[in-house]
DNA sequence: CAGCATCCCAAAAGATACTG
DNA sequence: CAGTATCTTTTGGGATGCTG
């Protein structure tokens, strides 16, 4: 019955001891092939969907505005749609998404200081 | 033939102005479903095989020798096997992926200021 | 113990056509 | 212009059985 003990112990131990959770929260909604790129994007400046489209090479419409909902849901940007004819949706960062910069900018760091792994 | 020059100067623009490449690159060997929770747990300590199974609830033996080895080849983690019996492999991080604890760190900052984002 | 080989499934992404 | 609706394809991950 305590056979296990060291293995119960282990896993107190990354889940109490460390921001293991917090972590994982924080990376979910940036998952999804296009985010990063949009957010990237987006950081920029405020785009209209169709800059976006256009500055996203491959993207196609239903990834963009699939991925842009999800990031919208998140708290990540904030669209605002301008009853006009022909209409015009304006997408750009919330205030918390600015607080990603610094990720960003770690994350680049690193990467340049390794230099890019390429595993093929 | 130049309605597009605009377009054309933004994707210039984020290709070169931006560290774009570098960032998605510094992603790309930490997706998969497993590799952060993996790193994390390498992190803490060098582990075996048997323990980091046990350490990671949920995951099966299958995937975690697929991230393993994806994690290794990018140069993550290093992977050293005793010719004994039964079997001994041991998992450690390496120097490289040290430095990615500022990014750890950065994004769990963040996620502690803006809280939980739940979509649902 | 630490795995590899197979087969199978669900989720994510892409292609295409159509619309307020 | 900025989408939505469907359908198809691809990818990632899981289950199971076998082995040095």
């Amino acid at each position: 019955m305590n056979e296990k003990v060291d293995d119960k112990a282990l896993q107190t131990a990354y889940r109490e001891q460390y921001p293991y959770q917090p972590f994982l929260e924080a990376m979910r909604p940036l998952t999804g092939k296009w985010k990063v790129e949009i957010m990237w994007a987006l950081a920029q400046r405020t785009h209209r969907f169709g800059e976006l489209r256009r500055a996203l090479p491959g993207i196609t419409q239903h990834m963009l505005t699939v991925q842009l909902r999800e990031l919208e849901a998140d708290g990540l940007v904030k669209r605002t749609a301008y009853e006009e004819k022909p209409p015009r949706v304006e997408y750009e960062i919330t205030e918390a998404a600015h607080g990603l910069r610094p990720v960003f900018e770690a994350l680049i760091a690193w990467s340049k200081q390794y230099g890019p792994m390429s595993r093929n």
